[in-house]
DNA sequence: TCCGGATTTGCAATCGATTACATTTTTTGT
DNA sequence: ACAAAAAATGTAATCGATTGCAAATCCGGA
């Protein structure tokens, strides 16, 4: 008597850790036996399997997966790498993820790499400790094509461009801005200035592809001097939506590249007593909950997501699994939403 | 020539793994002494630290994590329990955590616990099965405080109520949302309708409290009929205007729990053309980004998110690391936003 | 009842790092 | 220059689960 004491005491935060022998002891069976019972049930005896089942519940027990994931080489981790996860698109197409990996068995590593390549570098590390299985990217910037294509370890592109190589997921970001634009000059706009995004975004080159083929497929010149670059966040939509009330002359719709520096257009469009749609047109893209709830209502492109997160998860976990790279782009289908910014 | 061909073939997805014995054998040393100038540079001489280093080059070598975290019973893990990631306050909190995560050498597993008990289970599970060293909880609502109490793993707060116990993080909920209403008050209004949450929820419970006092405090008799609950999102708090502009007499201010509700009333306040301020002010709470740029911008409290994130990630891995638990909460301070919507 | 094959269970090696303890090397004091 | 103390390095056990292979058990058929 007095055996188990210590029980707990030791190094470690966790009590008492009871271990699949403490299983086996319990159960008069020995660890593979109860190793079997727990991971592969019909190679084992209904009875034992019973027996297992009470012993678990017996002495409590929880698998050491720090264990198993070494013994298996794998650690059942996915590794989102997100841009920000404060921005609402991306935090969307994040929770979309989570929830497919949560189906399948999966955790999720979050790595927030505030656009720097030194963090992104740092958690692309973290994979080649094997603390993940894979990584999922959603921002399409960095990591040119030819130094990922050789990763060692699966990578799938849940907001991918039109660069972006398979296995990813996106929309037809240049074909959803050529909508936009194709209605505002439906609408009769002619003159129309595009908020974009930094010189480099990926993002920001497919969609401004798009204004250009609309204008063009107008018989409109591409005039440079009415896109402004701004960095995705609502503050530099305020600031664009200004520089654009100083043009003459001024344009009569204001297309941007994303929801947020819509809304901080739109602000900055109604502190200077400008009226939308009446007085100029804005309109946004990605359709975040906020974009139907602005004031006025905001048209937008709606992408899916939560979809892409749940398809690029899938992609992902398919490989890691089955060792079979799917070697498509998958373009999911996005919407125009016509709301009331538009006119 | 050819005597790598086979590179990359064999079990697990990743690429020939090189372990510490590769290492070793580089260096001329033992695996012992490797893993010391590796962890405890200190420990060796500095010749033998350099040969390591360069053999660790030479052979490309990434400690096998899942090892190393068997071995010693740490991850290095911290789990994040949010109520849904979608949600911009709780991404900020995340990110806050994550920033300070990264800093100190943790990795952030995201559990979006979309307000399911279950799935709140299922990730409390991951943490006994050694996949975390801690958890940080965001929402204060289910888990009662005895069953949490004896969990046998750290758990801590970021976004507390009243009821929280130590160690975790929160604002004074009470006390900010008197200052909303003492200021609407001040403001002439008398007849404040309230936006609140589920009835059951910790926030709601904590900021309605302010409300009542108050409306005591300024002698306004408390009437029910003046609170209405919402679900946290845009779209009840639309829903929540309608009704209250079908009260009569009809109120001249609206304070909501959250922002996300308050921009939702707005939005249905002036798709009715009542003006806000003019006709009723409404308010809101956290200050997310999105209320300072809505039409008009929003009054409201500002909670510092990312700080509550990095403090509780602060207490928690301090908890881990010293098995010393800080036995306080934290109440961060938090700031009333005066901008146009209440006049 | 006894045998052969199929099924179930157990033994022991293994995953890759860490670390207590033993051994070797270096340093220090005289 | 030598012994003792200190520092560096090596040997081998260890963490807790999984799994190849061997041993034991079960089953039906003759």
């Amino acid at each position: 008597m007095g055996e188990r004491m210590d029980a707990g005491s030791a190094k470690g935060n966790h009590t008492a850790m009871t271990t699949i022998l403490d299983v086996a002891r319990a159960a008069g069976l020995s660890t593979a036996t109860v190793s079997r019972a727990l991971r592969e049930p019909e190679k084992v005896t209904e009875k034992t399997r019973a027996k297992v089942f009470k012993a678990v519940e017996a002495v409590n027990y929880r698998p050491n997966m720090l264990a198993r994931n070494l013994r298996t080489d794998k650690s059942f981790t996915l590794l989102v790498l997100v841009p920000g996860i404060a921005n609402p698109f991306f935090a969307n197409v994040t929770a979309g993820i989570e929830a497919t990996a949560w189906k399948r068995g999966y955790s999720v590593l979050l790595g927030d790499t505030r656009d720097s390549p030194e963090r992104e570098e740092h958690y692309a590390r973290l994979v080649e400790t094997r603390l993940a299985d894979g990584v999922i990217q959603l921002s399409p910037d960095y990591a040119p094509a030819e130094s990922r294509r050789q990763a060692p370890y699966p990578v799938v592109h849940a907001c991918g461009c039109e660069l972006t190589e398979a296995p990813s997921v996106r929309i037809d970001n240049v074909g959803a801005m050529q909508e936009v634009v194709a209605h505002l000059i439906a609408r009769g706009h002619r003159r129309i200035a595009a908020i974009s995004g930094p010189q480099a975004n990926a993002h920001a080159i497919d969609r401004l592809k798009g204004y250009r083929q609309a204008l063009e497929a107008a018989g409109i010149a591409f005039d440079p001097g009415l896109v402004l670059h701004g960095s995705f966040r609502m503050q530099s939509g305020f600031e664009a939506a200004r520089e654009i009330l100083a043009m003459s002359p001024r344009p009569t719709a204001i297309v941007s590249i994303n929801d947020e520096m819509a809304i901080g257009a739109i602000q900055a469009l109604a502190a200077q007593g400008v009226s939308v749609p009446a007085d100029i047109a804005v309109t946004g893209f990605d359709d975040i909950d906020f974009a139907a709830h602005s004031t006025p209502a905001l048209t937008t492109v709606r992408q899916p997501a939560a979809e892409m997160g749940a398809k690029a998860c899938e992609l992902l976990i398919d490989w890691i699994e089955d060792k079979a790279r799917d070697e498509a782009v998958h373009i999911l289908p996005h919407t125009l939403v016509v709301r009331e910014s538009s006119g």
